[in-house]
DNA sequence: GCCAACGTTGGC
DNA sequence: GCCAACGTTGGC
């Protein structure tokens, strides 16, 4: 199966890509995320091997920091049942999860991150989504084209 | 901290 | 099944 490619945001106050870094095995399950469009990608369509650009929101400068690549497909995620958890759902349950997530491992950091004002100043990134007014979907899908784009700018060749 | 844009909820 | 109210996101 191709390669897919994709957008993950996190808030580096919450989880930075270098905490993903220091994580046993530089991998995290990715939990918490409570969106249908969002969660349909992680358990329909990512897939081992699907590489991840990893956006940093909500910070100065915004913008992309790294790879990151998804080491286990879909599966339940279990913070959604658990009344301790800041993630807690009561319509979930083991038996009917409503909630999923992937695996991801961290992969390569840019030399020089890729901000979202660099992002929205190419033009040849016009269609992505993440520079697109309104857009807070926290997983997205990118094309091959736009990952190619993103990785050579951040590789400083863009 | 502001606020526009968006997704979800719930009354009808 | 509509839609107003509400909560959240996330750039600025």
């Amino acid at each position: 199966m191709a390669t897919k490619y994709w957008l993950m945001k996190s808030e580096p106050d919450c989880f930075s890509f270098d905490d993903l870094k220091n994580s046993p095995h530089s991998t995290t399950h990715w939990d918490g995320v409570r969106n249908y469009q969002a969660r349909n990608f992680m358990r329909d369509e990512m897939q081992v091997g699907d590489l991840i650009l990893f956006y940093h929101s909500s910070c100065k400068p915004a913008g992309i920091v790294g790879i990151a690549e998804v080491v286990r497909a879909g599966y339940p995620d279990h913070t959604a049942w658990d009344p301790n958890s800041d993630h807690f759902d009561p319509k979930a349950s083991p038996e009917n999860p409503r909630w999923y997530m992937v695996d991801i491992r961290w992969k390569e950091k840019f030399p020089k991150m890729v901000t979202l004002q660099a992002l929205k100043a190419n033009l040849e990134l016009a269609n992505m989504k993440v520079v697109q007014r309104g857009q807070r979907l926290s997983v997205q899908p990118v094309t091959p084209e736009e990952f190619q784009m993103v990785y050579d700018m951040g590789r400083g060749n863009g």
